[in-house]
DNA sequence: CGCCTATCTAACCATACGGTTATATAACCT
DNA sequence: AGGTTATATAACCGTATGGTTAGATAGGCG
């Protein structure tokens, strides 16, 4: 019902692990959803959703064998995502590597390093305490 | 409080028409939120729950500029995308290329070729990882 | 100091999501 | 036909998400 657009669906569907698992199953070959499901903790009706939900973003496809639905790997989403990210890789990869010679920076000159390249260090850190 | 592996949030924060909007202004460089804001019919608390998202994902960093908290992107987010997509990236483009090849091979011999599959997901090497 | 700008938090609401159990559909097998 | 296997749907539940309005917080400025 939510009617996404294409890009967010396949995002959002990549969004849970065990649906990433599923790809990562699928990606051995195509095989039927019982064998799909083995590996996971939860019941059938739970496997059907997540496949639907890989279907709708255009991940897999299913076809039909007597009573079983073969599942493989649909390359378009996939490269949906991908193509979605070229604009941003040569981005992100010009700043790790200004970020790597400010590290660089920092191990040659531990005591005052002055980056001036790169904006500001900003290494993972949690939220501040705004909170009182 | 969802606290989903990082991969998970990465996507979940990518699966939204505004957020990835928002990635594409960053794009252009660093700046405050207002003005950041500015193209989105939504109000200001909106678009700060956006900007936690988009943090917590490790897409964005924001910074301290007076009452500003200037936003810029942040490169390790989108390479943890493009580093789980590059183990699916051979597979789908050798399964495009066979197509290409089904395709070529429909247009050279017309009548003959008539499988009802285009190609068996023979893939040599699964994806490393079914998690994270 | 008091005010203004910029941004975040709190509380709330409607809908979506991921799971469940129970039931339905579809195709095969005697 | 009746039974079994494989999978999907229906109805439901708790929590998450995306938005709102109202108020809080942080810092510059008269």
């Amino acid at each position: 019902m939510p009617r996404a657009d294409p890009l967010s669906s396949t995002f959002a569907a990549l969004a849970d692990p065990t649906r990433r698992a599923m790809l990562a199953r699928l990606a051995l070959g195509e095989m039927n959803v019982n064998e799909l499901a083995k590996p996971f903790k939860m019941t059938g009706p739970a496997i059907s959703k997540h496949l639907k939900v890989l279907e709708r973003a255009g991940l897999i496809t299913r076809g039909r064998a007597a009573q079983r639905r073969p599942c493989q790997l649909a390359p378009a989403g996939l490269k949906g995502v991908d193509d979605w990210l070229a604009d941003y890789r040569r981005l992100w990869a010009e700043r790790l590597d200004r970020l790597d010679d400010y590290l660089s920076a920092l191990q040659a000159k531990p005591g005052q390093a002055k980056p001036g390249k790169v904006a500001a260090p900003q290494v993972p850190k949690p939220p501040r305490s705004t909170k009182g």
